[in-house]
RNA sequence: GCGGGGUUAGCUCAGCGGUAGAGCAUCUCGCUUACACCGAGGGGGUCGGGGGUUCGAAUCCCUCACCCCGCACCA
């Protein structure tokens, strides 16, 4: 022992300080060394723009622990950091900053702007490395990347050009998902839906040349500025004389034609009429296309009226419009009725503005080709997804899935490396070009740059120095380290990330990006809630951070991870603060006994060893098999349940008790008490390293006072069962120990004794060994039971209490006292218990298919209950 | 409408074919020289309803109810 620990635990006191240490290390970086087993993992990126909230803890601390575990198992481990430029995220917060000071983009112009957003990312860059690196993160931060790197950026224009050369880009005039807010086209997977009240406008269209109506219903009035038609059900009797006709469209005045169409229209739903704006709705669109109807744009790309929606309209707002439509066609009188309508509304994520359906001229990768292949890899196991119900949603997506807008209208990203020059010729390239090749007038760059998405999905490769298929010989990273094992991510990200990187890694490095997809799930409050500003029950991780420390916010975290939503609150994580504590005032207590030779000392003399002592190395070994076992398939609940169960419950709250007379003199020889030490010292390095991936603070903090072989616990090999060290014979014998004690102490507190009234217990051993073992044992059952003599032959005399624990039968006597008909009560209740149970065995076993049908064990089991129930019994009816 | 998940102790959840579990909360006793962020002990559940398969079902199948989350639709 080199040091004594601090009297309490004070994480702040030392969570940097061993930070640093690690750093200065190098721990976190890998070797280079291809003959080595590596296992590598790449960071889902954090956008730039900022704090890091929970969930970002969550995904974070996951990644740690694997990658922890993987380190201490022998493998050359690279966690790859890095952040993310997210285009609209990133340029909303830079606008929202211009905003306060009165000015637009627009005013300052693209590049001036950019060089803004630039210097807000300069300011910016280093709060992500510090936030995480206050979680502990072992990340290698001397290969952090950035998606608008140079070499990224490279690879993003490879990949482009490629995707056009093959085909699978192209340029087209589509309707898109617009924000008139952020003034881009998003794609599909960027509209939220929310649901809103809304109210649904019955309106009249008169038929010319006759005296009939139309009635139309619509959620959006002020679209009707551009209808170019009205659409019914070609089999619809009701209509089907008015096909071909022209419907006046109220306030325009303008004929448009009625047209049929089965596809549009559903006879059942509303009056079966549909009006018919292409420019400015989905369905629409397509029905326009279908029926030759003209596309009339009437709101423009800011989401005002354009001079085609007529005077009075021209360059009010959307909202503005609608509310002047609905006034003209009221004073018209051709608003029928106006009912509440409860319908979802598509919205902009990021901005929460209303996405305005719009046709616009936008770059558009052709995805079919790519997801088939991505489709296969999860299907043939390639890539796994846990938890596989997961599998379901990817295939669901993957197989409908659409043509994928990348353009943006966005100056903060990848500008798109399409080249154009004024006789309409257009080249992609991956250097930049002045002149044309086809005519050799200069050329101007596309303005519009790419989804982040679209950097984002190269990422497990870029970012190890892949830039295109020359660079595989080149890149040493990407050699050594690609394709990556592990991804750990959260779902929300499944379509926008995932499938995309599966899908780009396929094409261009023909492997997967990664094996194995865990996908976690939301941090929600302890209620169930989603946590947001409104509601007020945010956690902000770096506060707990400094209230608690890291070590206990990450093992709360990973406690409750099992793959699905994850209720968070602070008294939970207070609950396993109060386990941090416990390790380091169960480390405290050990470091009192363990002398400084010891550390170096031989092997454990396992010849010499104490039942206790086989018994907690054999539990040691069963906690070590299973939390290795649980992290191999994302059980960090499990995993981390585990090392608490077995720390707390059966090491300290047992093992260190049991010890207690030995190591403080009061029992033993001297080589009693170096054994016993030897083996304290062998739980607590086990314990501290099976810990560390989950508290890695506290267990180096521990460790190095301990002071290790290993520099650093985080280069400690991480233990893995031996079967030498299973005992089940220990197991059994000191279960029955414990048990007995447990006893004793019941019925101690049953007949309302204090733990000052002694009492004497009587056991007996099936067999001299048994005996033997009790006799050995005899001075622990006193200390813990707190008796005055244990007698392993003795006859219990009449009038003590009698029991069979763990097959054991024994009696124990007790000081002359009053019985009080509540502790009569009890002994009652437990002989009914027994009785009950012992009925239903006894029926189970009586039953011929039973025995016949089920499996030999079970049977075995049962009949092995049978006796101890009915030898329980009996010794409970002497107790009456 | 399609797909996925859920309904188990007061709360949050695990268990997913063989005697109902954990953490927290609660109650009782105890400041015993590692720890009161502690120790010892107790109480608390007809495992959402109904039906079926099975010797045996919280666990498998069917069905109903309610809740959550995707996707699609939403005139």
């Amino acid at each position: 022992m080199k040091d004594e620990l601090a009297k309490r635990y004070e994480p702040t006191e030392f969570e940097q300080r061993i930070y640093a240490f690690w750093e200065k290390g190098g721990y976190f970086t890998p070797v280079a060394d291809r003959e080595r087993p590596k296992f590598s993992i790449v960071i889902p990126p954090p956008n730039v723009t900022g704090r890091l909230h929970i969930g970002h803890a969550l995904v974070n601390t996951l990644q740690d622990i694997i990658v922890r575990w993987k380190r201490m198992s022998g493998f050359n481990t690279l966690w790859l950091p890095g952040t993310d430029h997210a285009g609209i995220a990133t340029q909303l917060v830079v606008e929202r900053q211009l905003e306060k000071e009165g000015i637009s983009r627009f005013d300052l112009g693209r590049e001036k702007f950019v060089e803004r957003v630039w210097q807000w990312k300069e300011q910016h860059s280093t709060e992500i490395k510090d936030q995480l690196t206050r979680l502990g993160a072992s990340a290698d931060w001397s290969r952090e990347r950035f998606t608008l790197d140079e070499g990224l950026s490279r690879a993003v224009r490879y990949v482009f050009v490629k995707l056009y050369d093959d085909g699978l880009i192209y340029r087209d005039l589509a309707m898109v998902n617009w924000c008139p807010r952020c003034r881009t086209a998003i794609s599909d997977v960027e509209v939220e839906f929310r649901e809103k009240n809304g109210k649904l406008y019955h309106i009249d269209y008169p038929v010319e040349g006759t005296d009939r109506k139309l009635t139309v219903a619509t959620t959006r009035p002020e679209t009707m500025l551009g209808d170019t038609g009205v659409a019914v059900h070609p089999d619809d009797e009701r209509y089907r004389n008015l096909i071909g006709k022209n419907a006046m469209l109220p306030i325009a005045n303008r004929p448009i034609p009625i047209v049929a169409d089965s596809i549009l229209v559903d006879r059942e739903f509303g009056t079966g009429v549909v009006k018919v704006t292409p420019s400015h709705d989905r369905n629409d669109y397509e029905a326009g296309l279908r029926n030759n109807l003209p596309q009339m744009q009437v709101i423009g790309e800011d989401g005002r009226m354009t001079d085609a929606a007529g005077a009075g309209f021209s360059g009010l707002d959307r909202k503005e419009a609608r509310a002047r439509v609905v006034e003209m066609l009221q004073e018209l009188g051709a608003i029928v009725k106006v009912e509440e309508h409860v319908h979802n509304v598509g919205i902009h994520g990021k901005c929460e503005t209303d996405i305005e359906p719009m046709i616009s001229r936008q770059w558009f990768v052709k995805i079919e080709p790519l997801a088939k292949p991505a489709i296969d890899a999860v299907r043939n196991g390639d890539v796994t997804i846990t938890p596989q119900s997961w599998e379901a949603t990817y295939f669901n997506w993957m197989e409908n899935i659409h043509d994928w807008t990348i353009s943006r209208q966005l100056w903060w990203g990848h500008r798109i490396p399409a080249f154009h020059c004024p006789n309409g010729h257009t080249t992609v390239s991956v250097d930049d070009l002045t002149t044309c090749p086809e005519c050799s007038a200069s050329v101007t760059q596309e303005t519009d740059v790419l989804d982040t998405w679209f950097s984002s999905g190269l990422w497990p490769f870029s970012t190890m120095g892949w830039t295109g298929p020359e660079s595989e010989k080149s890149a040493t990273d990407y050699q050594i380290f690609y394709p990556t094992d592990t991804l750990i991510t959260g779902f929300d990200i499944l379509f926008f990330w995932v499938a995309r990187m599966i899908m780009f890694g396929l094409r261009f490095t023909g492997q997967a990006p990664f094996r194995q997809v865990f996908l976690n799930g939301l941090v929600r409050d302890e209620q169930g809630r989603k946590m947001s500003k409104t509601i007020g029950n945010v956690i902000d991780p770096l506060d707990v951070v400094s209230e608690v420390g890291a070590d206990a916010l990450r093992f709360t975290l990973a406690v409750t991870a099992s793959g699905r939503d994850i209720p968070l609150g602070k008294s939970r994580i207070q609950g396993y603060s109060a386990f941090v504590n416990k390790i380091w005032n169960a480390s405290r207590f050990a470091m009192m006994h363990i002398d400084e030779e010891l550390r170096d000392a031989e092997p454990i003399d396992r010849e010499n060893l104490k039942t206790v002592e086989r018994w907690i190395l054999s539990r040691l070994n069963a906690v070590t098999r299973e939390v290795n076992k649980q992290l191999s398939v994302f059980r960090f609940d499990e995993a981390a349940s585990a090392l608490y169960q077995f720390f707390w419950h059966e090491f300290c709250d047992w093992y260190i008790e049991m010890a207690k007379p030995v190591l403080l003199g009061r029992h033993g020889s001297e080589e009693d008490r170096h054994l016993a030490k030897r083996v304290l010292l062998e739980v607590l390095d086990r314990s501290l390293r099976l810990l560390h991936p989950f508290m890695p603070f506290v267990t180096e903090e521990i460790w190095l006072k301990l002071g290790g072989v290993e520099p650093s616990v985080m280069v400690a090999p991480y233990p893995i069962p031996e079967d030498v060290l299973e005992d089940p014979d220990a197991e059994r014998l000191t279960a029955a120990v414990k048990a007995i004690i447990t006893t004793v102490r019941n019925v101690r507190a049953e007949r309302g004794f204090t733990p000052k009234d002694r009492f004497t217990l009587y056991i007996r051993g099936n067999s001299e060994r048994e005996s033997n073992f009790f006799r050995e044992y005899a001075y622990l059952l006193i200390e813990l039971a707190r008796l005055d003599e244990v007698s392993v032959e003795g006859e219990p005399p009449a009038g003590t209490h009698h029991d069979v624990v763990e097959g054991f039968h024994i009696a124990i006597r007790f000081p002359e006292k009053q019985v009080s008909q509540e502790q009569l009560d009890r002994v009652k209740r437990e002989i009914e218990k027994t009785q009950n149970e012992l009925a239903s065995i006894e029926s189970k076993l009586a039953n011929e298919q039973f025995t016949k049908n089920a499996p030999p064990n079970i049977v075995d089991g049962a009949r092995t209950r049978e006796a101890e129930l009915r030898a329980r019994l009996e010794k409970l009816q002497q107790n009456q």
